[in-house]
DNA sequence: ACTATCGATGTCAGGGGATGACATCACCCT
DNA sequence: AGGGTGATGTCATCCCCTGACATCGATAGT
């Protein structure tokens, strides 16, 4: 007889996210989480740091995948570097749209969970800006640009979001086309 | 025979600011905080959302001006009107410099006000693309300009905050154009 | 001058997030 | 067979934050 269940870190997100959509992020207690899916609260935060972090579970994957992608990008201009991997992300965002599009509805919703994706982003352009120094970018060049790629990745998903059938990849593109005219006028 | 005594809100920040720094941020409770105010923890509450926002009591003020300064900016292009507001609020970042390394000091060391100030950025970055659209900059130009200039900001104020004697202004000067050459190429 | 209202603060009770310390017990290894 | 391991449970506790109601100087209206 097996004495647990599997997969408890994947029930509780899953419980987690079910929960947040039905009743809302902030009406929605840890134990009813832990509850749900038959477990206790505080194995909860044994699994997750708190509250928040069920809905970034993914965000190490989304930094190594995007790191890997400068680092393995063909020599060029470090913003060329960042665009392609960032296209790459937007395209495996895009795999999975309704996913994704109901996790935002989620963080949209709350200034808490703002807060948590906005850290996640800023660790993002952090690491991004170390691919780019190991490429031999200098400083501030390489934090400049990964912060404007983090930008740019901000304002097309959030365009692709309340867009239906909108392609992530090509608002990438455009955005960086965009803040390539405004900063060159 | 006065009730109170005066400027309670002043001095539940000042004593957050100094328990802050004898403490540390997550030393410290709002009672003693409290305390040290002469006051009620409910009391703490009433003047402020919670125990991060003592932190960013200016935040309002740093928006107006900076809304105020893309608005009155002379024509021209959206970057220039960012490039010239940033540069004003640096100078009155420098005017206190021991103040703004102290508070900065009490947010670098927890991740927890890290995320305040990033929300803060976030809605700055709102504003300000709200005043480029005032000025007829379409989207999503207007929100490209604005994340940019707020990430030439970060980088900017980093450096000016771990560099003793440095130029703010100076600073923010320089990083938009090593921002327009990064981009250009 | 009297009185009603107001507004800043206090008091009290409680929920919910988070954490440390220790117990449990199927499973695995030797 | 027996001891170790690791995931989970149980219990106690701290602190953040909020709602409801009380207090009482100050102020305004008459």
């Amino acid at each position: 007889m097996v004495r647990w269940d599997p997969d408890s870190r994947g029930r509780l997100a899953q419980a987690a996210m079910e929960l947040y959509l039905e009743h809302g992020y902030d009406r929605t207690t840890v134990a009813e989480i832990a509850q749900r899916a038959g477990l206790t609260e505080r194995t909860f935060f044994r699994h997750f740091a708190d509250k928040r972090e069920v809905l970034f579970d993914g965000s190490h994957a989304l930094q190594s995948f995007l790191v890997d992608g400068v680092t393995a990008a063909p020599p060029g201009s470090p913003v060329d570097a960042l665009a392609r991997a960032l296209e790459g992300a937007g395209a495996r965002f895009q795999e999975v749209p309704e996913r994704v599009r109901a996790r935002q509805v989620v963080i949209d919703a709350n200034p808490e969970l703002q807060e948590r994706e906005l850290i996640k982003l800023a660790t993002l352009a952090g690491a991004l800006a170390e691919a780019l120094r190991a490429r031999d970018v200098p400083e501030p060049a390489a934090s400049l640009a990964a912060e404007a790629g983090i930008a740019v990745f901000k304002v097309a998903f959030a365009r692709w979001v309340h867009t239906e059938g909108a392609d992530l990849p090509g608002a990438i593109r455009d955005s960086f086309d965009v803040l390539r005219a405004v900063t060159a006028a």
